[in-house]
DNA sequence: CTGTTAGCGCATTCAC
DNA sequence: GTGAATGCGCTAACAG
């Protein structure tokens, strides 16, 4: 569009152009490297420049621009986080964790999520790594360790849910034989001899363990193992519900239900309550995270408490020292049950 | 440590360093310029170098390191995400729609907690703006809105519970005032007359929303506010359980409550229980946010709906429009009525 | 103590 | 079409 020449077009310009470095040298009167200096301690500076500097960074307002010093250093102050589900109770406990294992640390998370895909895990493994994060916490995940292993070589990878060991990955892994072990015996110290379990999928390894910790406490009470009190779930609320349904109306006998872990617990209480069976009055049933929300259900959940926030963190202090070259000795707590009110002793 | 002159140290280089764009002109016989173009579509490139470019980005595995490429182009393709609290289900929800509304577009996202914070969330803000991110998303919070305006002169901002219209910044907000309405209207058509209802806290102008939907229902049907039949809670479990116990022991007389979230539903149907009053047989019962976890609960709990996801998804879309310029059409479904299972009509 | 210089890896003029 | 040159903003030698 023409306009008449000499005319002053007032651009309205409200994008702020940052500052740079360079601006504050300008204007403190010293030299960028000075201000770098001051900005990292990293050599010492006269009061008097270091003042002006200062004033300078303060009055511009002026936020060194973290791309460029990520680019000369080779540091991007962030660590990429895989999550299989975003929107999950489980990862939500670790994130907790992590995010409190980062305050104040200077690393801002850059948070991915593989939804439970290998394929799609290795893809956004290669986007962090692709944005130079300074280190990876792969929370569960389907990829398979060597994969792990590889990406360990361009940056320090902590994993949970498998055991791992190299110099640059790090994985922790619960006993979930364990955990599925005291919730059985629990339920069979309380008198319970026929408890029907509601898995997780034959895929997953989590599952199987706890599936071999109700095997091996039924075992060593010399009760039988039947597999018609087994029903296959899928971690989910609705797999609970279906699978107690089918339980009842293939008039299986039991006293107690332990489900793979809380959400199916809570689709086995819903369905339970559907049949008109009460919890705990006619049926005992645990469960398996101890997720936030299993101390306010209706009754409050018996379960296996699992340190899901102090493996977010311990992950988190691992990578950050792996980052470091520091020592690490952190401990994770272990799994333990949390008797509340959906368990009582057999009449 | 001295060794042998001539004896040749293997060094076990485990870290394997980053191919960069030079290392693949130089495999590829040709200039890197000439890369950059192939990698970003630029300009033409005859075939048989395009051809070789491709081959050798292939067998050497380059990845662009997007810190240069940011630093060069001025745009990280990463957005921030300012959330309060990562471990909420509320804002899980909204996540999750953020994450779909990422999905295939290159941007990854840096995620922040503010922990309903102002001071922190400015800091936090602040700290996205240094990484360069393209944009932020604001869900929920304490800052005010002229500090998100100001904010928003550096990089586009899309906000969640707060009103904003200006050029770089947007803000959709959800009608409480609405859905209270609907849910306080739902008991009173199932004939309740005397209902509680357990708020959100007082400095929180979703609850005091809320409060007003559920004045304005009560009002229009010429039932009188008592405000002996308000207790305040905070959006947490605890706080329904504590006030619904007050509730109870101070001797107040209903036959349902209306908790401000569904959260403090939960803890007010733990408190019920403990009283042995049944759901939705002595007392009905409903929520406001329409939590997933809120279709599983025993019984399933009749609350009102938040399009969270939608909020997620829009929120992403609006602020990858700002980002590039387009239009922005999108409409939030509104707020409805999930009646499930915890209210009955009044005998 | 401090300024000058030279890149980090890439995209983008500008010439050819 | 393609290469050479330049600079994004910052840090880290290198001299003084």
């Amino acid at each position: 569009m023409l306009t008449d020449s000499g005319r002053v077009e007032v651009q309205e310009k409200e994008n702020t152009q940052p500052v740079t470095l360079l601006d504050v040298a300008r204007e403190a009167g010293v030299s960028p490297s000075t201000v770098s200096r001051i900005l990292n301690g990293t050599a010492k500076v006269s009061p008097d420049k270091r003042k002006a500097v200062e004033t300078a960074i303060a009055t511009m307002k002026f936020e060194p621009n973290q791309l460029a010093q990520g680019l000369k250093s080779g540091r991007s102050m962030t660590i990429g986080i895989v999550v299989q589900d975003i929107a999950s109770p489980f990862f939500d406990e670790t994130l907790h964790g992590v995010d409190d294992g980062l305050k104040d640390t200077g690393y801002a998370s850059v948070i991915v999520s593989g939804h439970w895909n290998a394929a799609e895990e290795a893809a956004r493994i290669k986007l962090l790594l692709a944005r130079k994060v300074d280190g990876i916490i792969l929370l569960s995940g389907r990829i398979e360790d060597k994969t792990v292993l590889e990406f360990s070589k361009h940056r320090p990878i902590v994993a949970t849910g498998r055991a791992l060991h190299s110099a640059t990955a790090i994985g922790f892994k619960l006993d979930n034989e364990y955990g599925a072990f005291l919730a059985t015996r629990h339920l069979i110290e309380l008198g319970h001899r026929r408890i029907a379990f509601v898995s997780g999928p034959v895929n997953n390894s989590d599952a199987m363990e706890r599936l071999a910790g109700y095997r091996r406490a039924l075992q060593e009470s010399g009760i039988e193992y039947e597999e018609e009190l087994v029903a296959e779930g899928n971690f989910h609320e609705a797999s609970g519900l279906m699978a107690i349904h089918h339980l009842i109306e293939t008039q299986r006998q039991f006293t107690a239900v332990f489900a793979a872990n809380d959400l199916t617990a809570y689709g086995v209480r819903l369905g339970l309550y559907r049949k008109g069976i009460r919890v705990p009055e006619d049926i005992s049933l645990i469960g398996f995270d101890d997720l936030p929300s299993s101390t306010y259900t209706t009754p409050p959940l018996t379960t296996i408490h699992q340190p899901l926030y102090d493996m977010g963190l311990l992950a988190t202090r691992t990578l950050l020292a792996l980052i470091s070259g520091d020592e690490i000795v952190n401990q994770l707590p272990p799994l333990e049950l949390i008797a509340r009110e959906t368990t009582r002793r057999l009449r």
